[in-house]
DNA sequence: ATATGTGCAAATAATTTGCACATTA
DNA sequence: TAATGTGCAAATTATTTGCACATAT
């Protein structure tokens, strides 16, 4: 919460790119193993702490789900989230318009910065399953 | 996920009741303590199993926030969350119409069962104190 | 009687943190 | 060289689970 200054870290630098080559949410545990293919010494606490502080400063976007554990998104500008029951998958949506929509309806007792609208149900491929 | 034969409990009718009771989305731990006043020797993975089963069928919405403990909520109507990131408290927020406007906008690769959204920003007083 | 529910305590899973050392500005 | 970042391991927090006993049908 406190401002601070940031020094450049080649783990944070790693982390966030690897972020930016993934589309489909990746968990903490994801990132780490992936950065570690680099920076083999790297510590699943230097993960956290990394990205704790890029969601902080919004470069990036945490994603919190019934149960599973948080996942992390490098596109901040505004979309939702549908993900599947069955198999965990969670892919971005497209709204355009609608969030600035519901944004204007809502009546909310305070000031809003951001907004999470996630969809869920099963997707095409674990309904073909059944 | 099976169907399985239920038998009521008492513990289990105590949770929905006090659940009932509450607009401010309790944490499985507040609802433990409560109950527990009726009940003193309930314990908490009682509680735990319940709001599971209760979740399961439908009778509660259980909500998962970044970080904090999942809460539970008796309002199984549409209606969408507020989230003051100073003081943690969650509030409904009444959007009529915007979600099923938003559910026939939303191109999804699959079946949608159901919609999350949650405003998070800062409460009004809060705000007041800063 | 038999399936389902419970209490208790231990286990798991995800995330955070303290501390001594490393790195950046 | 002073502030910030890291690795490691231990600690914390939330939640789940195994098991023997209790309760509902």
């Amino acid at each position: 919460m406190e401002a601070t200054k940031l020094k450049k870290s080649k783990q944070r630098d790693a982390i966030l790119s690897f972020l930016k080559t993934r589309k489909d949410h990746p968990t903490a545990d994801t990132i780490y193993e992936n950065v570690r293919k680099d920076i083999p010494n790297i510590s699943l606490g230097t993960v956290y702490r990394n990205l704790a502080l890029l969601t902080d400063i919004g470069e990036i976007k945490k994603l919190s789900f019934d149960g599973t554990s948080d996942r992390y998104d490098a596109e901040t500008s505004p979309h939702c989230h549908f993900r599947c029951r069955n198999c965990g998958k969670v892919i971005d949506v497209e709204v355009d318009g609608v969030l600035e929509d519901i944004l204007s309806h809502a009546k909310v007792p305070g000031q809003i910065d951001e907004q999470i609208t996630v969809f869920i149900g099963t997707c095409e491929q674990c309904m073909d399953k059944y």
